[in-house]
DNA sequence: TGTACATCAGTGAACGCGCGTTCACTGATGTAC
DNA sequence: TGTACATCAGTGAACGCGCGTTCACTGATGTAC
């Protein structure tokens, strides 16, 4: 194969321990205040490095974000498949909440990218293909539970929607008291109530 | 008087101009990203100007958030106050949620002040506070709209938080898709069935 | 497996700009009479 | 109401640093034989 670019081992390494170095440095900083500087630095590379592998900082965080998210997706689906099937409504919220992380880096980074997808229409898109991805892994679990409860969901999108927002929205809370126990039952009791509120009996 | 150092109109009236500067600016740019020149040209003053009435940007931007958020309140609350006693439950929220302000400029600039507060305590109490006094404010519109609808609350403090949650999470949601109507819809149910689930019957 | 060679990947120095911060100054504002 | 004076508020120039960006270079990696 004469043309096909070679791509180096090396050079993966190189990217990814960009991305890495990227993640915690945006989460350390805020998007705004980080520099190309303090990201290699902390990945163990000189500017050129940077700049030998990316345009600009702006697709650094779109990189490291699609990466990221992608990950966590699969991981999502992984433990979610091969866990047993739950009989009541609670054990399943209980056991899909377990595998959502809540966790302060990953927030911090998705709330700026999240504030900067509302000034750009192509972000914006990249946003919500990942929500419906999302929400694509997580319903299933959530039917299959709540049939064998007697119950089925009116209104999936309605109830699509209303699950983001409150995990979304439970998510600042839960962090901004990490070690208050009712914070984190209050969480679950909303999505339990807000899963309640979307279906009914089936029978 | 000999003493009490005299505070001039125009001191006011510059301070004022910059907190206002800074509220556009920051929104545009994101925090970390904006400057104190960017300020200071944005409100027509040189930079001498900001270091002559603040420490720091982090001290203006604290400032700037604590008038916007006393203001909307304050408004808030007048707007409540002198409205009619709805009857009905739908009737009572709407128009709750009508007052309530889903601004795209605003919204990244709480964005930024709740992931700087993450990592800053005294900000977090901050924060608390503030959304402590805005449940404060809409709680008793509420509850005396249930009454009338035969409703009370079972759990006040579940209540609150399932609201500020419901508020966080859809509010990105309207601004991302600010032109479909089924999103605001969508919100507003999903707050009358959030309410519903946190009251009973008052028979 | 070994060697010679071509290409790639990251280095580090260099340049310059934008911006934070300071400060001597001037014009604006308030005070006293 | 007017004037003289003291103090305050904002100006604009100056300094220097941090960082973005480029680029000639060297050591690393892969290829061909």
């Amino acid at each position: 194969m004469p043309d096909a670019k070679r791509v180096t081992k090396r050079r993966g390494e190189t990217r990814q321990r960009l991305l890495d170095a990227a993640l915690e440095v945006f989460a350390e900083q805020g998007f705004g205040a980080s520099t190309v500087e303090q990201v290699c630095d902390r990945a163990g590379y000189t500017r050129g490095a940077f700049y030998s592998n990316f345009v600009s900082l702006d697709e650094l965080f779109l990189a490291m974000w699609e990466q990221r998210s992608e990950r966590m997706l699969a991981d999502l689906r992984d433990e979610l498949t091969d866990a047993p099937e739950s009989s009541s409504l609670d054990a399943a919220i209980e056991r899909v909440l377990a595998v959502i992380p809540v966790d302060d880096t990953w927030f911090r980074v998705t709330a700026e990218f999240t504030a900067h997808a509302l000034r750009n229409p192509a972000l914006r898109r990249v946003v919500a293909a990942r929500e419906e991805a999302i929400m694509a892994t997580i319903m299933p679990i959530l039917e299959s539970a709540l049939s064998a409860a007697g119950l089925r969901i009116t209104d999936r999108r309605a109830l699509g929607m209303a699950l983001v927002a409150v995990h979304d929205g439970t998510t600042v809370q839960c962090l901004m008291e990490p070690d208050d126990k009712a914070v984190w039952a209050a969480r679950q009791q909303l999505f339990i109530n807000v899963v309640r509120a979307y279906s009914e009996g089936s029978t």
